[in-house]
DNA sequence: CCTCCACAGGAAGCGCAGGAGT
DNA sequence: ACTCCTGCGCTTCCTGTGGAGG
């Protein structure tokens, strides 16, 4: 009766994926390719947390996608479990500040991590501040918190906290906190209180973008854990490292360009992943990122975008400012909207076009003036279904469909 | 060579919503 | 419950400018 459960097994496994998870942005692997120095570099500063003094507080900065996150909680891991071998005490605690970007969440993490219970709301930061010293002071532990992606608290909280954390240790007895600092912006290390900056900066790293060849070095390594054995056609790793490398080398672009492919493959029966699951994973991802793009754009962003469809639509291949303006006064009419002036359509369409939907470059038409020349680089038919989303369009529509796309209401 | 078009894009400030501190 | 603060979408007012046509 064995040969049953082998129909079923075979059944519930996945013909393409041996792990997706090992895809996943945030699965940290066990091999590094390319990051050989910088993981030399981290371990050899947090080192002395071994012998129980405090390593230095570092600030990592690079790109998204180079390896800065993994690195650091690779390190971290090896670290711990040697310091456990050897009756040490080294703790790590590790937060990403983007999805908790208030003091109150961050310091609530760390007193989870330490063993201290935080109210959801209630308490003051300086109540859990002092809450988290008395747990943590007689502990005789190194404590070696991340703060990943800070920009985000500096940005909208300011750097409060950390000028505190960076001199709590004065207030510890036999524990002692060191930190580390992960950001993607190096304009965040000027935009830091001075006194931060020394004590956050005593050690500074950069990690420099991946080259192709690295991704594909990256890619194979991870690959050989996701997947089934021969099911990647030979030509679909370089495709995607090459894709990435033109993206400032990020590596969780690859990654994601990787595991989408072969969700596409999966989904549609196949039994391998090709160059052109490669491709149309490309463009699934640019479409889901243009949609979340549209989605959150307020209403006027939406009209203006709208009217640069419809006037780059009918056969026109670009459109100027003056021509997206009168085209966005008659859709705010139809729809009895107040129209906003010129300045922010100009200023709406410089947005759209940092958001890399449409691509715009001032050129001067002489007699006939200076504008801006407006192309829409995404995908029309996925703008239009993602401005549909929004209600206050519903009644125009059908409109702009008609005249962007001509006759044919296709969809 | 000069003009003048059709905007670009900087600076300052306003009103509002929402969140924090008290 | 109240003020205060901040970010955002926006306006007003402004100065700047490459080059076709006179």
């Amino acid at each position: 009766m064995d040969y049953l459960r082998d129909i079923f097994e075979k059944a519930l496994k996945s013909r393409i994926f041996k792990a997706r998870e090992k895809l996943l942005p945030d699965y940290v692997p066990g091999f590094l390719p390319h990051r050989d120095s910088e993981i030399r570099r981290v371990a050899s500063i947090l080192a002395p947390s071994l012998r129980g003094e405090k390593p230095s507080n570092m600030f990592i900065y690079g790109l998204t996608g180079t390896g800065k996150t993994a690195v650091v909680r690779y390190v971290l891991s090896r670290l711990e479990s040697s310091s456990r071998e050897s009756g040490g005490r080294v703790k790590s605690i590790y937060v990403n500040v983007r999805y908790r970007d208030t003091p109150y969440r961050v310091l609530a993490d760390i007193g989870e991590a330490v063993g201290v219970s935080v109210p959801f709301t209630g308490l003051s930061t300086g109540e859990i501040f002092s809450r988290i010293i008395r747990r943590v002071s007689d502990s005789a532990t190194i404590y070696i918190i991340v703060l990943d992606e800070i920009d985000f608290l500096v940005k909208k909280r300011g750097d409060d906290i950390l000028y505190k954390l960076t001199r709590v240790n004065s207030e510890l007895r036999s524990s002692k906190i060191a930190l580390i600092g992960i950001t993607n912006s190096v304009d965040l290390i000027d935009s830091l209180d001075p006194r931060v900056k020394s004590s956050l900066g005593e050690v500074e790293l950069i990690f420099p973008p991946y080259n192709a060849e690295q991704l594909r070095d990256i890619l194979e390594s991870r690959a050989l854990e996701a997947f089934n054995e021969g099911v990647l056609d030979s030509d679909v790793i370089p495709l995607c490292a090459a894709l990435a490398a033109r993206e400032h080398g990020d590596a969780r672009r690859a990654l994601d360009l990787l595991r989408v492919a072969g969700e596409i493959s999966e989904r549609s029966g196949d039994s391998k992943v090709t160059r052109d699951h490669v491709l149309r994973a490309r463009d699934e991802i640019e479409r889901d990122r243009v949609v979340d793009v549209i989605r959150t754009l307020p209403l006027h962003g939406k009209l203006v975008l709208a009217s640069i469809i419809i006037v780059t639509g009918g056969g026109r291949t670009y459109a100027t400012t003056g021509e997206v303006y009168e085209s966005y006064k008659s859709l705010t009419r139809r729809l009895g909207l107040e129209t906003v002036t010129m300045r922010r359509v100009s200023g709406i369409i410089a947005e759209l076009d940092m958001l890399g939907v449409i691509s715009g470059r001032v050129v001067s038409r002489g007699r006939y003036g200076k504008t801006r020349v407006i192309e829409v680089t995404a995908d029309p038919q996925a703008l239009v279904k993602a401005l549909s989303e929004d209600i206050a369009l519903e009644e125009i529509i059908e409109d702009i469909r008609r005249e962007a796309f001509g006759k044919r209401s296709s969809m």
